[in-house]
DNA sequence: ACGTTCAGTGAACGTGCGTACACTGAAATT
DNA sequence: AATTTCAGTGTACGCACGTTCACTGAACGT
């Protein structure tokens, strides 16, 4: 537009694309997504309202291609998890601080993910329901190679991978809700998920005899 | 105003005031309580929207009062918990039961209070997770009166109150995705629900040791 | 060089919203 | 019986919304 015209056209409308959804996950963060209007989103993207619907057809499918980024960036971080060498020493240190980690640098997607999941638009919802389904599987999978966990129940490791994600969604609340720097709190939630993890860990130990 | 007119004016004033917090409720259901318009609202209690005011500030102010009958709801439940002669006999048993029974009856405020908890207004959102933490230390004292946890920490106890709670909420918003009459789900919802109630429990016995 | 494509524009529309204000009439108070 | 109170009415307002349509002009294919 005014900058720089060495862009091809195709470059330049995935720029007024990727700002269109930037727009719309940043402005969700303070009210949810459902109230987050059309105008609002074009507004802070610098577009006017109608070249919205050169991108998206309405907010829904707006809201849909969020929860694919949001689910992107939530396996970038069992990918990293399992490239992580401190895994399989100390499983649940690990994850602990992986989970912080990563929650702190994509406040925006997790928090999209936990607070969407339970409202707003039905399709949105429902789209994150199955991601969440097919997050816990996934980790099933991953989880059902580990040591000491290759012989429990299909059924089991479904269980516990549940529970482990259930808790992460949770504690990930937490740690959206931190402001910054305040590492002591950080650590408390730190402190807090890796007692549970051992807790259910614990059962599950005891649970196979 | 048309039919009986044998009511002291408090007592019509109170029945249009609960109209408005059932609409609100009812309303708030299918698509989110932010998402509720004030027009909505008097709409469906039958009155004109002006009147609202004589009622209510806001819709905030609305969410506030609905919050607060949705834990009335939620306290009736463990109040019921501890009654019911079952639960000493097999505390998780009786707690499955009741949970999906009592859901099942207020799937109105459970709902509520799962969907609100994490979106919406964000005053509404802070009196939920004020109410919930709340809850959580009423539950955690009513754990530690228990024979074999009278013996942990207090740390340990709310930790377990916690685990159960999230659980609970997370159960209670299965239950009402669930069709009326699926008995054979609400089932397979208590097994499951059971099964990591247990869990944690195991997982605690050998926490102490 | 030239015609086509198409991301972004700008004006206009109908609609539902929250809220103000002056009102009415029956219940409550005197 | 006369007066006051006040839950509910009806009109009217300005505003933000989603969507329509005809448009512009630079990048693109030929």
């Amino acid at each position: 537009m005014s900058e720089t015209t060495a862009l091809t056209r195709q470059a330049q409308k995935e720029r007024t694309r990727q700002a269109i959804l930037d727009a719309a996950l940043e402005l969700s963060g303070t009210v949810g997504f459902a109230q987050v209007s059309l105008r609002q989103v074009t507004r802070e993207a610098g577009v006017v309202p109608t070249a919205f619907y050169r991108h998206f057809s309405s907010m829904d499918d707006v809201g849909l291609a969020l929860v694919g980024q949001s689910f992107e960036t939530l396996r970038a971080m069992i990918r990293d998890a399992q490239r992580d060498p401190d895994t399989f020493a100390d499983i649940i240190d690990a994850s602990a601080e992986i989970l912080v980690r990563v929650v702190k640098q994509n406040k925006a997607h997790f928090g999209f993910v936990a607070r969407e999941r339970t409202s707003g638009s039905p399709l949105v919802r429902e789209a994150i329901q199955r991601e969440l389904e097919l997050f816990i599987s996934e980790l099933a999978v991953m989880l059902a190679r580990l040591p000491n966990i290759d012989s429990w129940s299909g059924e089991d490791v479904k269980m516990a991978s549940g529970l482990f994600v259930r808790n992460m969604v949770y504690r990930a609340e937490q740690v959206i809700g931190i402001p910054d720097g305040r590492t002591d709190l950080e650590e408390d939630i730190k402190r807090k998920a890796r007692r549970e993890m051992r807790l259910i860990v614990l059962g599950f130990r005891d649970w196979k005899s």
